[in-house]
DNA sequence: TAAGTGCGTCGTT
DNA sequence: AACGACGCACTTA
């Protein structure tokens, strides 16, 4: 666990729309911090609309933004604003590590992420850290799949993991 | 073979 | 103590 948890609860959310809806972006003091895909209910009667923005904080979320738009186009990402996954546990920050390794159009399977962690047993326990990716599509979790190119699944709904895989050219088996 | 069942194993709640 | 975004061995038809 970790100790600062509790420490910087202060976190600014920006909207950023894109062709497939508004996705929200969470900034928290280190960087960004949560990425939420877009859902019906998040029109905000927004009551911190006219707060000050940081400076910092806008030009992180170009960042997100340019970064965002690429990876929902199947492209790469060539510049990531600083991420904060301070959030997340000593075993999942390091699942997450590797799936940023992951280039666009390449896929790992559940056990290739456990392997590489060194614990082939783990498989499970990665899958878990992969649902927990507080930043999906920017951490491309939808790039890891079950053994044989299956599917697996997908927190944020199989539907957007086969539509990301889809726009990157990643052929499943199913 | 394709589809279904059972169980090992590990981090998290 | 119980539960998974798994994987493998092992039934069945």
């Amino acid at each position: 666990m970790n100790s600062d948890k509790e420490a910087n609860q202060e976190t600014c959310e920006l909207p950023i729309h894109t062709r497939d809806g508004e996705f929200l972006a969470q900034y928290s003091k280190k960087g960004l911090c949560g990425l939420s895909f877009p859902s019906r209910n998040s029109r905000n009667g927004d009551p911190l609309r006219d707060a000050p923005i940081q400076a910092q904080i806008r030009r992180w979320h170009e960042e997100t933004t340019h970064a965002l738009e690429n990876a929902l186009a199947g492209q790469p990402v060539r510049e990531f604003p600083p991420l904060d996954l301070s959030a997340g546990t000593d075993f999942q920050q390091r699942v997450w590590k590797i799936l940023k390794s992951i280039r666009c159009g390449k896929t790992l399977s559940y056990g290739q992420v456990a392997d590489e962690i060194g614990d082939r047993k783990a498989v499970r326990a990665v899958g878990r850290a992969c649902g927990a990716n507080p930043i999906p599509v920017l951490i491309p979790c939808h790039r890891v799949l079950a053994s044989k190119q299956k599917i697996g699944g997908f927190s944020g709904g199989l539907d957007w993991k086969r539509k990301l895989l889809a726009r990157e050219g990643v052929l499943l088996l199913d």
